[in-house]
DNA sequence: TTGAAAGCGATACCAA
DNA sequence: TTGGTATCGCTTTCAA
């Protein structure tokens, strides 16, 4: 049985009666031309003896580890799980492999992290996660921000605001003169543009401010938040920021024996794949993952990394939450 | 402004005016003392020229990359995020960072994605798919199976079989005289141990085989197997063999307005976040997690590589879906 | 206590 | 068309 990692391009010379030059050659492609004969040779020893180039030694001579580097609040939460699983479908589509974290909310962490993977070399980073700036100063890695503005990088990020105004748009088109609002906690000052489009909505359609109840972005979270808002002053409507919460947001429903949409339409902010299967399953605005994923990928492998600012826009989908579908 | 990767460790010891040796002395603590005074110097150095270690030129050298290679099938299901996210968290605290690939339930694309991470000369690979025995011979590279038996590597198993009998026992305990199996699609003659479980449980009770359904490892495969067992003769209870599916059933249910544990009682296996805020949430065989993941790393980390077989049991969480909890 | 230098494995230029 | 070789940045042995 052949061994592979021992197995250098050097002892495939050697079985070949070339040099190892010629092997790079022959393995790249280029960049000189190889007789066929002397190809064949070396492309026999290749197999004979198991022989996979090191990415390492390559990366050190290349200067680039054809690597991304990912941080994320927490890949145990849906969302984050499907945009990883996401970019890491565009990238090994494109010879990347990625490099996933979690930094946990923990700005700390996050900026450990960030000195990780830039002593890794990682071709770039993609962050996303909603902590406050990060420290991108003392690099010249290629950053991409989803989700949020960041100075000094490329961030692609989704009309939340916009979003969250079409869904609240739409829940008073079902005849609700007041819809209550679940929110995460406001951490990052950028995070409330959801609570903005809600706000827009009421105020174009001439409606009051609903009650509004905060938690974390966590299913426990929304079904605290959810609690809360039903002992209140319980609304017939409600936007919920994150499918997560919403979910938490339904249980607490469910449990003070309300019906939804009936007692209560609810809508959320996300879309995954959890929403479609909760009960009833949720109308949501939908976040554009893969288009984001893509574009992302893309932007960094072609090397477009000029700073800017791009927004994608949102889709709703209507389900039977809200009153609309097959219920 | 310090740019950081162009800086070398030699920039950092022409700077503080020693060799480049006493430099790696002082960033390793080692091999060889140093100077207090001299240390300062070099510390100053790194400090004023924002140095930081290449890891990749530290990895040729030494040999091992402190990166763990994990191969799921499909990152975006909630049972493989968390278990992502329960090694991410472990392979981290121990310095170690995981490079996360999906194979997708293909065996080719397996064995592809193996290939990539041996070439990137990962410290070992972590196997969580359920595909068939995979192309190990080639390689040296320490690996770790996780849910299956896999020749020539350690292997970290729940305890399906066992598990899924406890908890159609507890089902059987309710008083139901008929249990119905929700089973995901036999593609190893590894998965079925569930459904062995669930046979286990019924002969020792002298109860008949209810009936069978089959869909993929899916929600959508969940609530499409629900539906055919619904229509054909009703069973009173219920055991899914994962939570995902379990999430399908409900919604079956639901939409044929059958009362959750009233008509049908659920139980499934996983134990996932999502399965604990589904209406009503569900009672779950809970696989250890975090625990297997915490193993896991620490076998790896202390090159514990002895192939051998271990399995961990599962744990019984009563909730609403079988007729216990509030409700 | 410090420095010089030999590799780790691959790439690609310069010669031949 | 092929070979020799410098180089990427770091670790560590051997001398000084």
């Amino acid at each position: 049985m052949a061994k592979a990692s021992p197995v250098t391009r050097n002892d495939v010379a050697e079985y070949a009666g070339v040099s190892s030059a010629v092997v790079s050659y022959v393995v790249n492609d280029g960049p000189r031309r190889v007789a066929p004969e002397t190809r064949e040779r070396v492309l026999e020893a290749i197999r004979v003896l198991g022989y996979r180039p090191n990415a390492t030694a390559r990366a050190l001579r290349m200067g680039t580890t054809q690597t991304f580097g990912l941080i994320v609040p927490d890949s145990g939460n849906p969302l984050y799980a499907e945009l990883a699983r996401a970019i890491e479908k565009e990238a090994s589509a494109r010879g990347y492999v990625v490099l996933q974290t979690n930094a946990g909310g923990d700005p700390t962490v996050e900026r450990t992290k960030i000195a990780e993977l830039v002593a890794r070399r990682v071709s770039a980073i993609i962050l996303a996660t909603p902590t406050e700036e990060p420290e991108l100063s003392e690099t010249d890695v290629p950053v991409i921000a989803l989700n949020r503005p960041v100075t000094g990088a490329t961030s692609l990020i989704p009309e939340y605001r916009e979003g969250a105004r079409i869904g609240v748009e739409h829940l008073i088109g079902h005849g609700h003169e007041r819809v209550g609002l679940v929110m995460g906690l406001d951490l990052t000052g950028w995070r409330p543009e959801r609570e903005l489009g809600w706000r827009d909505a009421l105020e174009q359609a001439g409606l009051p401010e609903g009650p509004i109840a905060r938690g974390t972005f966590t299913r426990q979270g929304g079904y605290e938040a959810g609690r809360r808002l039903l002992k209140a002053d319980r609304p017939p409507a409600v936007f919920v920021s994150s499918d997560l919460q919403a979910v938490g947001v339904l249980r607490a429903l469910h449990e003070a024996r309300l019906d939804v949409p009936g007692d209560v339409a609810v809508l959320s902010f996300d879309g995954t794949a959890e929403s479609e299967f909760s009960w009833p399953p949720l109308s949501v605005i939908r976040q554009p993952i893969e288009r984001i994923a893509k574009d992302t990928v893309a932007r960094l492998v072609d090397g477009q990394t000029g700073i800017e600012q791009v927004t994608y826009p949102t889709e709703l989908i209507l389900r039977r939450s809200c009153g609309c579908g097959e219920g």
